[in-house]
This record gives structure tokens, C-alpha cells and sequence, in this order.
DNA sequence: GAGCCTTGCAGAAACGTACCTGTCAACGCC
DNA sequence: GGCGTTGACAGGTACGTTTCTGCAAGGCTC
């Protein structure tokens, strides 16, 4: 052993070598490895040997060698497109940060990890890191980040439905539009007679769909749409469009807001407009935040159930990379809740004349 | 090229890796190595020759095998001590959430990408990455990861200073003392006679803190302290500590809570109360969350600076990682911000008669 | 006892990169 | 012309695993 020093000592790198654990245990590097990994034939006394000679030598094995030689790296990219300069925005709103922590928990329950990418598709930051797969938040139209990802072979699941032939793996995403048409129909039974819309300015499918199931609704019962759009990465911007919706001469009698932040901002602008919610004023809006439920008065929100839908992408996902023939269909729609709380529900109906949906002019 | 095949062709692994660049460019693997990697001397035409060729093929170098080879993986670990059931609550909070949010950002910009990790410190999920180095938020008295990873011989730096012995590499945290005096002196300032606190019964080191700071400073003015204290992983346990709280014999006419939810549950209660904020009863709550801008009346709320929180952390990482020596100390403490709104001013003073801070019995 | 299967393990070939150590030509210089 | 120098590249090894293949010994059947 003193001869070419073929057998590299422990002492080189620090950190103990499946090579090392091989040598203090007597055996070989590959019974040391089925030892570990529960592989090959192995009697059970050889098999605690090495475990416990590997325990005592607080042998871990590198992670980067197993996923060179493997091929899997037990980590999942997730990515959610932003608008703005930043380039993360997973905590901007509540539904995000929610469907972010429980993919990590699914992920984690399947011995994956999830690391946090941005949505820009420069190589280097993402060739930089060894991933089995990627789920991606509300793809944009033609995301360069998925072509790429889905060009090196790698599954894509993403949360929202892809637009366009964006060449996703999988997808889940809610039925928007079922959501948006059972809640105006909520609040046209609470009394409204004109349901005013609260939006962003953003392009995704989400903004769209919802958008146009609004729309589709005005249409349907002869209400004129009565809506207010803002930007949606500036952060004053929402309370502005709130306070121009209440301002406006057609003012609407119930809103829906589309993102979170909006009830608030409702809530505020119907103070300074001197109207008492819900008496004057019905109010929804699509939100995760428990904060709702403590407000004067407490607000109705529309759930996404990110839970639900973080759980699923990553199963998707995982699934995809372990070549599991998916039980279900890649196609996986969550339905929404609507919790209702007071501030779309009038006590004593203020008009019973006209069922709320016909179309009765002002 | 048709005999022993030594040369493997990108036929094999689907991808193309660095021999097909260097077969394709008709040069050897170390000048493609050296001219994408800006290293050796080439001239430029072989430079850009092999560069050119590398993006014909679509070549993308294998993070593994790079990792293997230089012992960095650019990954950087992020977890956050939890005390529920639920692995992960780094969105419980809006102050985990944004700090997450700027340690990634900041990562970023350095090159790094951030992987969410459980507090437990289970091996098989954390030896199965190639992390150089973890940022721990609020680690516990013992943190059993720390120590783990620390043995390993990774940098670790924390968010919160560490209790006891922990042996981190850095950490960054606020002076919690002196923003809960500066906080409480406000709160007296604005006629507050005996103030409370809300706090959760977890035994991290910013509780600790801010609670010893409290009754430090109740000892100070000759204050009997009053506060309350709920298990912290209950969502619900908040409200009804509020409701106790002021349903007290010995009601607070001011509370500062410490946890991010307590403001709208404390507000929630005392309209229950039909106690008017902030004529008869002040606010303050320790909280990142933009809705204390639009509750009625607005929140005074205490900001422990999470971006720039995040930020610090990862930078000191990165240093540690890299060898920089850092030219600040590796203990950073970074200032708190009060942000005073309506619930902690009273317009006209209801009393003048006696400094707030004397005692006065009653 | 020859063939065959099973058990228990060892050898060695990859995985794809980075980098150290050459090699070879050209060049200037005395 | 010998010699150091420099530029421009090629060869080969090592990073630490996993796993395919092989091999010897023992037990079984006929």
C-alpha cells in the first residue's frame, strides 16, 4: 500500500470515499455500494457491516458523482414568470407563495427538492444546474424557458394551462371560467344589478380567461361591462383603479377582483366613497390571504386552492421523470371554493322586483 | 472511426457533449473546455470557431459532471426552522416569503441558484444535493443541520443570530431590543399608559428578544407587564389570544403585536370590543404585509427590513463560499423601520397630566 | 462426479468535465 | 546552430459514484 499509492487516503479530499469506507470495512467499493443502496445479493450481516462502518466514518456520498453516473439529480427546477424588473415574484401574492410551498412538500415527500429559477432563459444560469424536470407558473404565450427545457428533453409541467403549442408535458390549472360565471351568478342572487371588474393589465391565460368569462356573463344576462385595468406590477396601481372603478358614473352596485390585493383596496376606496359593504356595495375577490376573514366587514374570496394545484403539478412532474404511466389524465383541473363571507350577502334583499338577472336598464 | 469505436457518438446520450464539440470543430476537448471557459491561450479564431460550433449543436455542459469536477455546484441551500407538522412554512409569514425572495435575487446575481430544504436533517434529502453552502433562518438552539453541515465543512450563515454554541459561519440579524423600546417609547409617546404584548410561545431567538425587551422596558417605566401568548403553528390560536388580550381586567389601552397576522386579529377584536382604534386603544404590529396601509384605520407596523435581510445573508455566503474576505464583519446588523400610521397617533392627546412613562397605578 | 444454479463478492468500465503535463513548431537571439 | 521562449494545441488522468460482468465456492440433481 506504500507502493504507487493507488488506494487514495481519506486525508486528500477531507471528506470520506465510498473508496475508504471500502478499505475500513474490507470489502469492495461495489459491496459497499449495494450495502448502501439495498441492492445486489448481500447477506444481512455483511450488509450492517458496512453500514456501520460507513456511519462511523460519517461517510455521504456525493451527490454530484451519483448524478453524473445516474443521470437523476433529484432536483426540480420552479420557475414563475414575471412582469416587472424583478426577476422572482413567487411571493408577491399569497396564491403563489401557497402553491410554491406545497410543491415543495410534495416534492420533498418524493425525495425531490425544488430550486427556485427565474423565468429568463439565459443558459448559464440554467445549464448550471442538473435538473430532472421543471414546473413552470403561468407560461407565458411562447416561453423561451419551456421551448428550451423541453428541446434538452426534460418534462415540463406547468400551473395554468399553456396558451398557444407550448409543448408542456403536463398541466393543472382551475376551470377559470366556471369560477368567474358561478360567482357572478352569486352575486347577482345577493341583489347585484351591475357587477363591476377589477383586473390587471397582464396577459396571461388566467387575466384572460377570467376576463372573458366576465364578459361572455355581461353579455349573457344585458349588463353592461363596467371594468378597470392597472398595471399590475406597479403596487399603488391597484388602489387607484379601485378608487376609478367607485368613481365612475355607471358605478357598479357588487365588484370582483381578480388578484389578490384588491379587496383591501375595494374596501378602502368604498370608505372614502361613503358606501357600507354589502349594503351598497357586494364585494368578491380572488384571494388565498386569511386576512379577509378579519376585515370590516369580512370580504367573500374566490380560492384557487394553490395547495391543491402545487401537489398535483409536482406529481405530474415526477411522474413524468420516473416514467410512471400517469393514472389520471396530463390534463388535471382543480375546482375552485368560493367562501362566502359577508360582504357579498345582503341580509334583507333590498329589491325583489325583477329577478337579478334580467337586464332592467339602471 | 469505425473500429473499436472509441469515439462515442452523440447518438449515444441524445445530447451532445463536449468530445461531439471538439470531433465537430476538429480540435481536442481541453481547447473547447479552454475557449468556453475563456481559459488557456487561443487564439481568437479558434475561440470563436469552437463557440460557434458548440451553439450549432446546441451543446449544454453537464452540471454534474462540472460539479464533479470542480467541487462547485453554484447551489445554495435555504431553510427555514418550522415547528408544525407542515415541513415547510417559509410562506406563512409575508417576512419569510420576501426574504426568500431577495436571498434568491441575490443569489442570482451572483451566479447561484437557491434550493428549498426541509429543517429536518434527514441525510438522504441532504446529502442528495451538492450544496456549497446553506442559509438558515432562525436556526434553533441546537440546530442539528447546522451542526451537520458545518461538520461537513460547509459555510452556513443564519438569519437571526444564533443561540448558544452554534457554530455558523455568519449571520445577519436586527437589534429586535432596541426596535421594541424605540417602539414601545413611541407607543408612550402617543399616550399610551399600559401597553401589551401578543406574542407566539416559540422559543426562537426573536421572540426571546423582543419579549425580554419588553418587559425590560415595563420594568423601566414601572409597568406591570400584560401580554399573551398562543402556539404560534395555529392559525386560529391568534384571534382568540387577541380577544383574551383585551378581555382582560387589566386592559392595555396599547398592544404591540409580534407576529405578522396579530394586527387584523387585534383590530378584529377590538371593534368586537367596541373599542375605537386609536382613541381608546393604540397599535402597532411587527409585519411586512402591505394591508396595514388600508385596514380602518391604517396599522403601524414595525418592518424588520427582510429584502435587505435576505440580501446580506446571501452576500456573506457567497463571500465564505469564494473565499472573499468579507470587508464588513461576518455579525451584520441590519436597522428596523417603524412605519407609524393612524393606530399608534392620537390627534388629541387624552391625557397630559402625568409623563407616560411614570407609573401611575391605574 | 459432471453439470448447473445460487450465493457472495471483486474488477473495471463508464458518466462528462477540468486541468495538469506534455509536445511540436516557430521564432528570436547571441 | 544551439537554445530558451512562447504560442497552440493534444493526451491523459482524476472527480466519486453506479452497475455490468465475472468468478469462485458451495450445494443440488441425475
Amino acid at each position: 500500500m506504500s507502493r504507487t499509492e493507488t488506494h487514495r487516503r481519506s486525508t486528500r479530499s477531507g471528506r470520506a470515499g465510498i473508496r475508504d469506507v471500502a478499505a475500513a470495512a474490507g470489502v469492495s467499493i461495489t459491496t459497499v455500494s449495494d450495502a448502501l443502496n439495498g441492492k445486489g445479493r448481500l447477506p444481512d450481516a455483511t450488509r450492517s457491516h458496512v453500514r456501520e462502518v460507513a456511519e462511523r466514518l460519517g461517510y455521504r456520498p456525493s451527490a454530484a458523482a451519483r448524478t453524473l453516473r445516474t443521470g437523476k439529480s433529484g432536483l426540480i427546477g420552479l420557475t414563475v414568470t414575471t412582469y416587472g424588473d424583478e426577476p422572482f415574484t413567487f411571493t408577491e401574492f399569497p396564491y403563489f407563495a401557497e402553491m410554491a410551498r406545497a410543491a415543495t412538500s410534495a416534492a420533498l415527500a418524493r425525495g425531490y427538492a425544488l430550486v427556485i429559477l427565474p423565468a429568463t432563459s439565459r443558459h448559464d444560469v440554467w445549464s448550471n444546474v442538473a435538473l430532472d424536470g421543471t414546473v413552470v407558473i403561468d407560461p407565458s404565450d411562447q416561453d423561451a424557458v419551456v421551448t428550451e427545457l423541453v428541446r434538452q428533453g426534460l418534462p415540463v409541467v406547468s400551473d395554468g394551462r399553456p396558451a398557444g403549442t407550448l409543448p408542456v408535458t403536463a398541466w393543472v390549472d382551475n376551470d377559470h371560467e366556471a369560477a368567474v360565471l358561478g360567482l357572478l351568478d352569486h352575486l347577482a342572487d345577493a341583489g347585484a344589478r351591475r357587477i363591476g371588474l377589477l383586473t390587471g393589465n397582464t396577459t396571461d391565460t388566467y387575466t384572460r380567461l377570467s376576463t372573458d368569462a366576465y364578459l361572455c356573463w355581461c353579455e349573457r344576462v344585458g349588463q353592461d361591462p363596467v371594468y378597470e385595468s392597472y398595471p399590475a406590477h406597479d403596487p399603488c396601481a391597484g388602489a387607484v383603479a379601485a378608487d376609478r372603478l367607485l368613481a365612475r358614473p355607471d358605478r357598479p352596485d357588487a365588484v370582483y377582483g381578480l388578484f389578490d390585493p384588491n379587496g383591501t383596496d375595494l374596501l378602502a376606496a368604498a370608505r372614502r366613497y361613503g358606501l357600507r359593504v354589502p349594503e351598497d356595495l357586494l364585494l368578491v375577490c380572488c384571494s388565498e390571504s386569511t386576512v379577509y376573514a378579519a376585515t370590516e366587514p369580512p370580504v367573500t374570496t374566490l380560492s384557487l386552492k394553490p395547495r391543491r394545484i402545487g401537489t398535483a403539478v409536482v406529481q405530474l412532474l415526477i411522474d413524468a421523470i420516473e416514467g410512471v404511466n400517469p393514472d389520471g389524465p396530463v390534463e388535471q383541473v382543480i375546482p375552485t371554493e368560493l367562501i362566502v363571507r359577508t360582504s357579498s350577502q345582503r341580509r334583507p334583499p333590498r329589491t325583489k322586483v325583477s329577478p337579478p338577472r334580467s337586464p332592467s336598464g339602471d
